[in-house]
DNA sequence: ATTATCTATAGATCTATAGATAATGC
DNA sequence: ATTATCTATAGATCTATAGATAATGC
């Protein structure tokens, strides 16, 4: 995870990772039978993390955007488990990326989950023409992947957590009250 | 371009752009000193591009939002353009690459201009509390970095210009009148 | 005279496999 | 008996440089 996130898949090489869990490259692919197939098991392993979280979270009672927030504000602690998301999820726009499938599909069910879970809390008869449980959806993954880019470059001049804040909040007229 | 925009800068060798380019590698290596070096220029010539037809908007009378939309707009009808951001962004996230400080650079100027451009227009009295112009202008480039991915992903499934339309008209209030 | 391009290649990597040895589990 | 790990290495790349040849500009 630190090693793809700070340099991603091309940049990166077996003996490296071999080296940080202390065993040599071949130890190493004992475990995952290619390069690729570890990728895709740590982005597998941190996206486990982050849903079994998020998912304790809408249990105990938080809304949909109150969880939401919460996930962020934990993961702003943990720079490289951030970058990871950030540096794989563009890399692998490319369809001959390792990751692309994976990818693809994760934003989709993130999109979808979204948009379900939103759906029966907004007002259709507050909001402006046009937009839909998924325009916000797409609106609230598309921020905060973008605030994402913006707070790796410099951490220290803004709070990510603070501007998505500040957006859910414009959001809520939107609600049901 | 299009190159380092599918497959990023790890994932493309010289000698593949030098075939696209029509001469051998050494020969592509006469007018880029290094790799790196050519990224760079890849990356300037794109910016310069945009920025010139920007600003172009903007004399023309265009407000800043629409010759943001404007901008956005014309960019959609050219992936593998747009695709490079998306990738070359993410990617220099990290300190070691060699297009970093060119990212860094870019973002910082780029959320000053959009800071400074706004401030005037804004109504203080409008805004809620602890939203300013910078916030704002993180906003904008935030969800237009973000959409981008989306877009990139699954083209026929959304407007990433239609979104972005939606997204500054709840911005709109804003504004002075 | 200068610039552009080429062939050839040095010197580093890098992934993945083969096959041997050590450690572990039943 | 099985699993984990190692050494050794095949087979591909990949960047950058050296030095020769071709094309262009004045």
């Amino acid at each position: 995870m630190e090693l793809f996130s700070a340099r991603g898949f091309n940049g990166v090489s077996l003996a490296e990772v071999a080296d940080h869990a202390g065993l040599t490259q071949p130890g190493l692919l004992h475990h995952f039978r290619s390069k690729a197939s570890l990728l895709l098991a740590v982005l597998q392993e941190r996206e486990q993390r982050n849903n079994t979280e998020e998912q304790r979270l809408l249990d105990s009672g938080y809304d949909y955007f109150q969880a939401f927030l919460s996930t962020l504000a934990r993961n702003e602690k943990n720079a490289p488990l951030v970058q990871l998301f950030a540096v794989i999820s563009a890399e692998s726009l490319s369809t001959s990326h390792p990751g692309h499938s994976w990818t693809l599909n994760r934003y989709r069910d993130t999109i979808r989950k979204a948009t379900t879970t939103l759906d029966p809390l907004l007002d259709p008869e507050k909001l402006p023409d046009g937009v839909t449980a998924e325009t916000i959806a797409r609106w609230l993954i598309g921020m905060a992947d973008g605030l994402r880019i913006q707070w790796i470059l410099e951490p220290a001049t803004l709070s990510r957590h603070a501007l998505m804040t500040q957006f859910v909040d414009i959001l809520r007229p939107f609600l049901k009250s």
